[in-house]
DNA sequence: GCCAACGTTGGC
DNA sequence: GCCAACGTTGGC
């Protein structure tokens, strides 16, 4: 099982409004790499929700609950989108003033590719993020 | 509003 | 294939 970390801008789609559809199509991704680790995502890979720009801070968990497919928002088919399923908020958001912070933190492709939209998260990291978030598994 | 860090485009 | 110009993302 892999872990990942996805960004939104809390203005064009947010947490409250994941958890309220519950599944959601992750559409919109145009950047190559990005779009190579949504075509790595499986079936039961976790992921921390981040509100970006305005928030700044990762508000939740969710789970890929269907694969790759073509996004439906892309006209010419070359880019892919996955379902993702709400499981969950973090008890104490953690802000990427904290991650910056955190010693332990430095190597978390968010903070090293800050522009891209679907990163990893390495055991270990998701690990440490979920203590430190109080996310209940 | 500005700027750094990219990614993309197009001329050569 | 190189590189300058331009566009976008996202933090400050």
């Amino acid at each position: 099982m892999n872990y990942w970390l996805v960004k939104s801008e809390p203005a064009a789609f947010s947490w409250t409004e994941q958890v309220r559809n519950d599944v959601e199509p992750w559409t919109g991704v145009r950047n190559y790499q990005a779009r190579n680790n949504l075509a790595a995502m499986k079936c039961g890979d976790l992921a921390f929700f981040y509100h970006s720009v305005t928030d700044k801070q990762i508000v939740g968990v969710v789970e890929i609950v269907r694969e790759a497919y073509p996004d439906p928002t892309a006209q010419d088919g070359k880019w892919v989108c996955v379902d993702v399923k709400a499981r969950g908020a973090m008890a104490e958001p953690i802000t990427l003033a904290a991650i910056k912070a955190d010693p332990d933190l430095q190597d978390l492709a968010l903070l090293r590719q800050s522009r891209l939209s679907v990163v990893p998260v390495n055991d270990a990291q998701w690990r440490y993020l979920c203590d430190l978030g109080k996310w209940q598994g």
